[in-house]
DNA sequence: GTCTGTCTACTGATAGTAGGTCGATGAATT
DNA sequence: AATTCATCGACCTACTATCAGTAGACAGAC
């Protein structure tokens, strides 16, 4: 079987969140979004948006394509 | 200057969409998304979410990580 | 006892659908 | 070469579904 879109985005944002050692909450502040949401995204209940995909890049430091690679 | 993410995706979707010889109607009969969506998606004035940029990469046949490389 | 992740509940903003008009373009067809 | 004719994409309005974001609480780990 085949991860869909979000649940790559989800794995590879919790991936990249902990190799910087940072908490949800540290992500949270680094993105500009809300504590709360950045757990949504990690367990892929929620359809994020492209502007939100963007500032969690910035935020972990990668190009947006880096999240959807395995 | 660099590309937002939303300007980036907008303009591969473009160039991938040309390159199959599809109008915005085939893209769109094909990824299951509206005519009048996908026009507003090439001309980044939304902020498209995952799970359609997904039907995109599916209609499109690559990779949701190609949408996001120039 | 602080930190972390998860949960519920809520509101305002916007993603996405639907159907239409318009101008530009290009290809006949006469 | 001017006039149908069709296609395409931009743009418009209106509507519904869902996402963005806030807030407070709780359990477990350390």
């Amino acid at each position: 079987m085949s991860l869909s879109a979000r649940e790559l985005l989800a794995r590879r944002v919790r991936e990249l969140r902990r190799e910087k050692g940072w908490s949800q909450e540290d992500l949270a502040v680094a993105s500009n979004l809300h504590r709360t949401y950045i757990g949504t995204v990690e367990r892929a209940e929620q359809s994020i948006t492209v502007d939100s995909i963007e500032k969690l890049a910035t935020a972990l430091e990668v190009p947006v394509a880096k999240l959807f690679e395995l």
